[in-house]
RNA sequence: GCACCGAUAGCUCAAUUGGAUAGAGCUUCUGACUUCGGAUCAGAAGGUUGCAGGUUCAAGUCCUGCUCGGUGCACCA
């Protein structure tokens, strides 16, 4: 492309906005600022109508600010619409109901804007440019000995789709890992792996045989059982403490674990096309530990209690008159009708070190190392409480950390079997994560060869893996994250209805078509004139349009949800387009426009679907 | 006991600073098509949003009380 060519390419780029309702926002906030100037325009939104008969994007904020400003709603919008100049973009702005504004796209603005799609201009959405932010996202962190369970998809598909979106966004995001490889249980799996240790059984499958030395060493350790051994729990505490204090001989064999356990997470993750710019565990914090107890101790924000160390309300707020209210502080607790403290360990009685110490120093690390403006940890949401204290000693240790760095606790639910209850296997035990991927795979390679008996096997299996770790994904990102749900293998499976295999179809529908059409008519589609006439037509460039607004509300509530319910609603829109509107078949140049919404639909599934995690591929 | 989270159609779930007549899917019933791959689409039925008050022009959403369920409450993470 020759210079002209690159300039007028740029003025072009500049005169569509690839955002139609933040243009109109902008608008109506300059004419918000000439009706009534001083005006708070920070609340002024427009958004999505909820419903097309009021239009297609609303604002219902004139609504308060007339509360404000002492006026009458009415009266109030009908001063800034006065001023407000869309008619390039909307029919004439609608005042409704107590003051809502309506604005209904022109078809010629939405065409614009898909035609700047088409050539690659934008997807719909604004980078974020100057404003981007620097993210650490703590997700999955599974332990080390342990098998990975069902328990640790959400925080890995959630952590993972989140950091997808707010890379897609421009935003620099770092990953870390941080893995349960230092605890309490090592004293226990260290005392199990030196006195009954099967070397068959190792070698046959690592990640079992430390789960069966951790089961019966914790049963022995473990004084509300029966079989409690009060010298062998002793004996598993000092096999820790000489870990924790660099003794060579366990720090092997903690090694050793460390890379059995390594072996087996890069086969899930990599299963699961999740990856981690770093991956640095517990342990990685240990130098630092004592350090964290000393200068908390040292500022007075913890203090020896029963031989272990602790933070307390009262070395947080030492006036009690700057106290918050019992009820609000997270470090008090009512028993037996008085508040009672509820410290939060640093060091235990016998010198080891909690994970509130580790996460503490976690947190320094991370301020000192990457300046995020956020780090946010991808953690069940039983563990509301410790964060809680965590943010709040964080606070008081360092203020100019957490003044920079704002610290998020994104929770989740939990998954249910049929019974509302956790999921269990029929045995009773927890289900193993790769033995729930193996399941999903097998299930969609039986529905892929009832459907599509004539494929290759080879291609039979490559579409069930698709199909199969796609659909568990999404089921689990289709539940606003912190409700629990029930766990389905046919729903989630199933050809109908809001599950990843419909929109992989429905992107699979697409794609042949822009494949058939293009081989037809190479080049056609490059910039055609977007001729938007029937209502399946404008209903799904309507939607296309909401792509980058997605995103945002994905991004801003750390909310994957609604991400798979704009796929599945652009899916569905696509098939009601394509069930009336014929492309290949149609004449120009409504064939090349139609075929333009086609790819359009397709790339937008096909990258919604990736900031998902899930595959999309092209036959099913 | 206290705190936090939740309770929405028969079932599984949504619902964007509080916004308009609470939406989907599954199930059931009915219909469309000599398919640009029907793994499709259309229509119907289904609700006092746990209960009782309150705030507001407007409440599933906010406040108060209650019922039921889940989770967490010093040396596991």
């Amino acid at each position: 492309m020759g210079l002209l060519g690159l300039a007028l390419a740029m003025v072009s780029a500049q005169k569509v906005n690839a955002v139609l309702h933040l243009e109109l926002e902008k608008r109506l906030h300059a004419a918000l600022l000439t009706s009534h100037p001083g005006s708070n325009i920070n609340a002024v939104r427009v958004m999505p109508a909820p419903d097309t008969k009021f239009g297609d994007y609303q604002c219902n904020a004139l609504m308060t600010l007339a509360r404000v400003l002492g006026v009458a709603p009415r009266q109030l919008a009908t001063e800034v619409v006065a001023q407000l100049n869309v008619s390039d973009l909307c029919e004439p702005v609608e005042i409704a109901g107590p003051g809502f504004l309506n604005f209904r796209l022109k078809p010629d603005a939405i065409a614009a804007v898909l035609a700047a799609a088409a050539r690659g201009e934008h997807l719909f959405f604004v980078p974020a440019g100057a404003t981007a932010r620097t993210y650490v996202v703590d997700f999955s962190s599974p332990n080390v000995a342990k098998p990975m369970h069902v328990g640790h998809i959400r925080s890995t598909g959630i952590g993972d789709s989140l950091v997808k979106v707010l890379r897609r966004l421009g935003h620099r995001v770092i990953t870390d890992n941080h893995l349960g490889d230092w605890g309490t249980q090592f004293g226990m799996l260290l005392l199990g792996w030196k006195t009954r240790l099967d070397p068959k059984a190792l070698a046959a499958d690592p990640i079992a045989e430390l789960e069966r030395l951790y089961k019966e060493v914790n049963a022995l350790c473990d004084d509300s059982k029966p079989t409690f051994d009060p010298a062998i729990r002793d004996t598993a505490k000092n096999e820790l403490v000489k870990l924790q204090a660099g003794d060579e001989e366990n720090l092997g064999i903690w090694g050793e674990m460390q890379r059995l356990s390594q072996l087996q997470f890069d086969s899930v993750y990599g299963r699961l096309g999740v990856g981690f710019d770093y991956t640095l565990g517990e342990s990685f914090y240990n130098p630092w530990l004592q350090g964290v107890v000393d200068e908390l101790v040292a500022r007075g924000l913890a203090r020896s209690s029963k031989d272990a160390v602790a933070v307390f309300a009262d070395t947080l707020w030492p006036d009690t008159a700057n106290r918050p209210a019992p009820k609000d502080n997270a470090f008090l607790v009512q028993k037996d009708g008085e508040w009672v403290d509820q410290p939060a360990l640093i060091k235990k009685s016998d010198g080891g070190f909690n994970y509130m110490t580790t996460d503490l120093a976690t947190i320094a690390h991370r301020v000192r190392e990457w300046q995020p403006d956020e780090i946010i940890y991808v953690v069940d949401d039983r563990q509301a409480a410790h964060f809680r204290q965590l943010f709040t000693i964080a606070a008081h240790w360092h203020p100019d950390w957490t003044a920079r760095t704002r610290l998020t606790h994104v929770g989740f639910g939990k998954i249910c079997g049929a019974d509302k209850k956790p999921l269990k296997t029929r045995d009773g035990n927890t289900p193993k994560l790769a033995a729930l991927l193996d399941e999903a795979e097998d299930r969609a390679l039986q529905l892929v060869t009832e459907k599509r008996p004539e494929l290759p096997e080879a291609r039979r299996k490559e579409i069930a893996r698709v199909v199969g770790l796609g659909a568990l994904k999404y089921q689990d990102l289709l539940p606003h994250r912190t409700s629990d749900y029930v766990f389905n293998w046919d729903k989630m499976l199933a050809l109908t209805g809001n599950t990843a295999p419909y929109v992989q179809y429905q992107f699979t529908r697409a794609a042949k078509v822009v494949r058939d059409g293009r081989g037809q008519d190479l080049g056609r589609i490059s910039s055609p004139k977007v001729v938007l006439a029937e209502d399946q037509e404008l209903a799904l460039a309507k939607l296309l349009l909401n792509y980058g607004h997605t995103l945002n509300r994905v991004a801003e509530d750390y909310c994957p949800n609604f991400l798979c319910n704009y796929v599945y609603e652009l899916a569905s829109a696509y098939s009601r387009f394509y069930d009336n509107c014929p492309v290949l078949k149609a004449e120009e140049p409504t064939r090349a426009s139609r075929l333009l919404l086609c790819e359009l639909t397709a790339k937008v599934l096909q990258e919604g679907l990736a900031l998902l995690g899930i595959e999309t591929i092209d036959e099913m």
